[in-house]
DNA sequence: ACCTATTAATAAAG
DNA sequence: TCTTTATTAATAGGT
């Protein structure tokens, strides 16, 4: 869509793949949201980039709940194990979220809303401890977010490494112009050791 | 991108929705192929429309098994100790209520950040700053609450002490009425270390 | 990352 | 829904 038409096939170039995967995949995540929203449908979009790495996304609930509900409707004609006899623990657990939500909402009120005189101390109790594990969630996140990008910075280190030693080696069969400094990659940056700092999360 | 431009918010008109939902779909899963074959990805793609219907595309193999790449890289940092016999009717409930914390969670995100969707690794750093703050409060006035408690409880021990011992000299003073029992309120009863415990928050 | 010429997508109308 | 067309949005190539 730009400066050149496009072949609809594998762009050989690695560079040239790399920033369109980018490009194309921002753009695409956006259409996505875009749809959803526009339209209210509910959409899921997987992408295993050709390294491996995950990029997702799922408007309206989790991916996890959007994965069931394909398979609902994708095996539908094939009913499962009995749907009755909800076990206790799930009986219990629900009970439990159910509890959870109320007193989160109570929460927002309490912080939100100004009054903060209608929770208990068992209400509070229960609140303080949601608030632990909401932390713990985030700390997650943060931690994993910070070790992509970590991932990404080795990821670009080794394509300017290659970069380099082509440059390189392109000099060294081309000794026309003499006295060309040996290339300086600084090949030691210890990036490595982020990994252990990242440990003490 | 077209005679008009186009608010990201949900059409209104049906009409319009249905029409804008063809078309943008059909520009989505023509995108998320590109993507594919330009850039040598796996792409998985669900789109539920409102009322349900299911529109789905797989690059590359089935989607059953990019379902399980997807699984693999998602639950197998978080080795949960789920059994995964909660029959379906049990995880339903369990996801709705999940996605009612999710959107409880969105709604402080509105609060705290001012509605961003993604949340950057500094966001997330304010957020957990924010929660360990409401933690600090809420622990206060649990703290304060049940202070009062002690104080309303101390008030009334002295305050029947105090009647007690009126009526006693009361008591004293007329003694026509012989064989009055000593009086036993139990003022020995240590609430004052309640104090000492909850110092421990 | 940012720019911009150019192509691609699509909103509105028929 | 399909086609047309006027406009906007996405993006390829370059810096």
């Amino acid at each position: 869509m730009a400066r050149g038409k496009v072949q609809l096939k594998r762009i050989e170039n690695p560079v040239h793949r790399q920033v369109t995967f980018c490009k194309r995949r921002a753009g695409l995540l956006k259409k996505a949201k875009e749809l959803s929203v526009l339209c209210d449908a509910e959409i899921g979009l997987v992408i295993f980039s050709a390294h491996g790495k995950l990029y997702d996304l799922a408007t309206k609930g989790t991916m996890q709940g959007l994965i069931e509900r394909y398979m609902k409707l994708t095996r539908g004609p094939q009913p499962e194990a009995a749907p009755e006899a909800i076990p206790l623990d799930a009986k219990e657990e629900t009970n439990m979220l159910k509890e959870q939500i109320l007193t989160l909402q109570k929460g927002i009120r309490y912080l939100f809303g100004g009054g903060n005189k209608t929770m208990t101390v068992d209400e509070l109790q229960v609140l303080e401890k949601n608030l632990e594990i909401w932390i713990y969630h985030i700390r997650s996140t943060k931690m994993n977010i910070m070790l992509q990008e970590i991932q990404a910075l080795k990821d670009k280190e080794g394509t300017l490494q290659a970069a380099n030693k082509y440059l390189h080696d392109k000099i060294a069969e081309n000794p026309i112009v003499p006295n060309v400094a040996p290339y300086a990659t600084d090949t030691s940056y210890p990036l490595i050791i982020q990994d252990e700092v990242f440990q003490l999360y």
